[in-house]
DNA sequence: GTGACTTATTGTAAAAATTACTATATTTAG
DNA sequence: CTAAATATAGTAATTTTTACAATAAGTCAC
């Protein structure tokens, strides 16, 4: 096909998908939700959940709909990543796929591969065996996104239990960031964010437990507009 | 169409098109290259130059390549911003955008309208007109991005001229955060990124000239490797 | 229950960074 | 030369960060 002969009809060729991360937190490491798929091309590889996207349909109803086919989540919220284009990304022609990344606390949903996802289960990021298509790439550099995000936004407790305790909250940060933190310190740097400490322990362990706290994002919201504040980790 | 009777052969029915925001700063203002369209749809319509992408081209190729050809600017290092994707943006049929953004400075090119673009031309920010597609949304939604990267990279030096005063530096922080900030702290606060004095002075101006300096990055970069330094304005 | 043990939580003092403001130096304009 | 304007450097009070110590409150073995 020569440059100087291309027509409006030869650009409407191509196809486009989302592909959805989604990240949780489970025994200390953080973990993405993979689908084995189904069906070719990859056939019985690992990948993110993600499939084409209807011609008529917007981006974001799409990736809801895509994830619910696949792994049974619904009310999800997601945001964008990057886009990936690559002529050669797919076996089957041109398909730009956009990604979405979420942050879920694992145990608030049930997972259920459907459709034409033979399974789909959490996997530890240390631990992600080759994938399906670029989604390797895909995932690590979603991974830098949301480890960037997590230096400047508080949504660390969109992948803590709702009740959590303060070194849970330091130990999610320490593995992202790869580093360790004075305990003390610590826990002044989080004063601004005016954690709601509640009536209730730690259960379960084998010494004195840490009293629970949760994050009340509206009153956070608020204090960004009143005080200017700004997180920062 | 039922959504059970679609076939793969109708999911390759899009196209997707680059949209290329380049940020400019002139008079003490952040300017965005806009093209008038000399071509339907939304002919004569201001513009961020941009169009499609050949069905086997890739995407920072295409990028390049669209903005050579409408504005004359070749050279020019881009970075992906975010992908719009509405159904209805696009009157011809379904058209995905990724846009991509670029700071660059302004002195250092010339630009020069050509294929289906009837004018190029840097517009400040503050006297954006009506423009056509979706641009308005994917304009700011960019220069969001970019005062958010204006925070933790230091990448003011690629709008700025090679050699600067330290109150043109501060000038352009000023304009972007919409905050005035103190002279003297200033100095201090950029203190770690070591820019290199010049031996040479303003020109033209009405009273004690400033000492020009410039940024050496990679200078910068040894010192994040080094250690560790974060820069954070 | 008692005491050893473990971890949570609070406190404190030194060091570093930020802030508000002052002082001085250097150039242009007349 | 003098006045005006601005660049640049300095200083001291304040705030934040850091490193570390001290205390409190539970669990567990007996």
């Amino acid at each position: 096909m020569s440059l100087y002969k291309i027509e409006i009809n030869d650009f409407f060729t191509s196809a486009f998908s989302v592909d959805c991360v989604i990240f949780g937190y489970e025994d200390g490491e953080i973990k993405a939700l993979l689908i084995q798929r189904g069906m070719e091309p990859f056939k019985h590889f690992w990948a993110i959940p993600g499939d084409l996207v209807y011609p008529n349909e917007d981006l974001p109803d799409a990736a809801s709909r895509i994830l619910h086919e696949l792994t049974g989540l619904s009310d999800v919220e997601m945001h964008q990543s990057h886009t990936f284009g690559s002529p050669e990304r797919h076996p089957q022609g041109r398909v730009i796929t956009i990604a979405y990344f979420a942050l879920i606390r694992i145990t608030d949903f049930e997972i259920k591969a459907s459709s034409w996802a033979e399974k789909a289960q959490w996997v530890s990021l240390n631990e992600i065996p080759a994938l399906a298509f670029d989604h390797s790439t895909i995932l690590s550099s979603t991974y830098e996104l949301l480890k960037q995000k997590l230096t400047y936004e508080p949504i660390c407790f969109e992948l803590l239990p709702e009740r959590f305790t303060l070194n849970e909250l330091q130990q999610l940060y320490e593995y992202a960031f790869n580093t360790i933190m004075d305990k003390a310190n610590f826990r002044k740097k989080i004063k601004p964010l005016h954690l709601t400490p509640l009536n209730e322990l730690q259960k379960n362990v084998k010494h004195r437990p840490a009293k629970l706290f949760k994050f009340d994002q509206s009153e956070y919201l608020k204090s960004v507009q009143d005080n200017n504040y700004q997180f920062k980790m």
